[in-house]
DNA sequence: GATGAATGAGGCTTCATTCAT
DNA sequence: AATGAATGAAGCCTCATTCAT
């Protein structure tokens, strides 16, 4: 139902690239203000100073310009998982902290993408290119992480290290990604800043790493009464 | 720009109660199957087998309609809160597997109402009333359930087991959502069943609660250093 | 790429029937005056004083009301079709007057469509719908036609009579159709009036079923040589 | 509407007079394969590898450019008629020979500029250009025809030869128009190839002229009468 | 002169809401 | 009260035409 070819015409003339930013610009906050439905051409049209046949003269269709603000938002997205890459940064951590520190990275990333990602999230349920593309940059975020916890792999206690430090991931990514979505009150009635919450899930996942019992259904020494 | 006002007309006559119920469960269904914007009061009409007018004439606008469904599959969550005040259940536990059992307990009931939430949390964004009510069920349930584990709290090692069993809801709750709504893989590439997935956050939480080195900031006597 | 369920929803009220009859006939004016393009939804529903939403509801798209304006037109078509039936009519005719009454009739019923049979048979190029209706209507209208003529198949002289009644068909309905549709001196500079025109088709028909050597191709006994 | 103003600007380069023809010709190609509407100036410009400016400074709009193609294309048939007038080719033709073989040149000439004839005949009800100057083709080929015709007044039975040579062209000419736009079965449900269609209109236009009894409304003196 | 990006009116269609019956 | 036909604003998209480069 959707159009699934994505690639937009490259623009030929500096001006024109300059209106294609500008148009993926007001879209981008369109978005973020109002969500999908709440974007329309003829009001990104209004914003973009550019004019209805522009816009799809750049893109072919509402669906693709989604999609171009989407590939757009990757990308940025996908730069910033850099510091992961970083070696020189981590190595000389402790595990402890560098496991704390991580989280903290990761929530930073998704904080400065805000409310996009929830709006993408959605519209990928519908839009097949937006869901591979947003999967891939979340996987490639996880492949990221996980080999930095995984150079810690001797000091991780979980039976299966390659799951535990993906269901970290998943746990941070998810839970800082709510919170950034719905606001600081929305499961619990008690409002968490975004820092403790973060420290907390860096302890959390710490723990679960490091001193937790084990996986289900195996036999637990638990380290409390292993003392 | 969404009218706030919500109060549905009570219905005056056991047949005009049948009426509105058709109504909520058609718009419910409507709502699992297409979303938002799937939903027409045209088709809620004529899957209910009520006359447009007469839906108007109970709910008064199709965002009044939308809230009402909330309304209705929030109380039929909120029933479902009951199985953490059910004391005999969770008095005989040990603590390790009262953990584990409430996070399935929370992931049960998320995944009983699937893409409903994903819909409201979404409309949630936009409209004021549904936030609010559907941040006082989350809220509700985390209560239960942080009471609950808070009957264990002589256990918890974490210093303020407040707010230790309050993030162990959040994770819980958000991890789970979002494994529902956007599939096994979206985070990673890595695909997690539900029944594992669920197993280690349940692991995760144990470990947080019981075996962690303590919050972020305090001083802390990690369980390794102490075995 | 045009759809091609036609069925028009039975108007349910009088009144409603009133406003499709209102729509049906500003569409076939419409398409009268400025053909296919010319008619567009917004002018059909100011003429009819019928809401573009109301047309929506009755025909579900441009082109099916083209389809419904169709049926309309082809319905009224095919009662007049109804003289070649009436056998009283016919049978006391001498063969030449029979032959030259048909023709006028055809001429008749043509003339009386109008502009409309023009702009339907272009539509029959890319619709499907109408192809197929406008076929069956002219077809109808030949077989009719063709059988009337074939009451008197002794008296025609080419070799194959069923061909001969065809191409008198074709000929009479192509001459006439085109005068119609363009003018008394479209092809020649003569201007020809209406009747004389259609005088002289059923003379031509006369001569070629009765008078005509026979057929390309095989041996004539021209009938001057006869004389 | 339309602007009536035709002249197209005379191309002042060899250069500019190449582009204009590659303009026209895929112009004409587009007109073929999807009519009127099917043309837009953005295609034209692409095929013929001109700038939509550059089309625009030599023919000043859509309809100029759909005008200049109908020159284009009307000039190409006009040369055709010269058959006609090549005297040597048809003056030792026994009469119906003479008379078939006119139908049958008439039909090729229809033939190879088909589909453009439907175009442009139905571009004539809106446009005034196009009208006139396609009559005026006809008529042109109207008057070589006859004048052919004509060259054996003294064997045409008919009383009105002027008339009768007349309406045999118009039959022929409206006959296979017709079967050239709308396909072979479209008047009756019997396919008639082309070449006997062509055929039988040549023996009805030979019975017509030769063998008939007489114009309509005359006293008539049929020629079966008087064998 | 040539180019083609930009413009925006106008076409088709949907759907929340109203109101005569 | 109930019905559902009617309304029309608003959304998406196309394309003839203009004009800065």
């Amino acid at each position: 139902m959707t159009r699934q070819h994505v690639s937009v015409r490259p623009p030929l003339q500096r001006r024109s690239k300059a209106s294609l930013e500008r148009v993926l610009d007001a879209g981008t906050t369109l978005l973020e203000e109002k969500g999908y439905e709440g974007l329309t051409v003829a009001e990104v049209s209004r914003r973009a100073g550019v004019s209805v046949g522009a816009i799809y003269a750049r893109v072919g269709s509402k669906d693709n310009l989604i999609r171009a603000i989407h590939e757009r938002v990757m990308a940025r997205i996908t730069e910033q998982h850099g510091v992961f890459a970083d070696v020189g940064r981590w190595e000389h951590l402790p595990t402890r902290e560098l496991i704390e520190e991580t989280v903290r990275e990761v929530a930073k990333i998704i904080r400065a993408n805000g409310a996009l990602l929830g709006v993408f999230m959605h519209r990928g349920a519908v839009d097949e290119v937006i869901a591979r593309r947003g999967s891939a940059s979340a996987a490639d975020l996880a492949t990221k992480v996980e080999s930095l916890l995984l150079t810690r792999r001797s000091e991780i206690r979980h039976p299966d290290p390659e799951l535990a430090v993906d269901v970290c991931f998943r746990m941070s990514f998810a839970t800082v990604s709510r919170r950034l979505m719905y606001g600081p009150t929305f499961e619990s009635r008690r409002p968490i800043e975004w820092d403790p919450l973060v420290a907390e899930l860096g302890a959390a996942c710490t723990a679960y790493l490091l001193d937790g019992s084990g996986a289900y259904g195996t036999l637990r020494t638990p380290c409390a009464r292993g003392g």
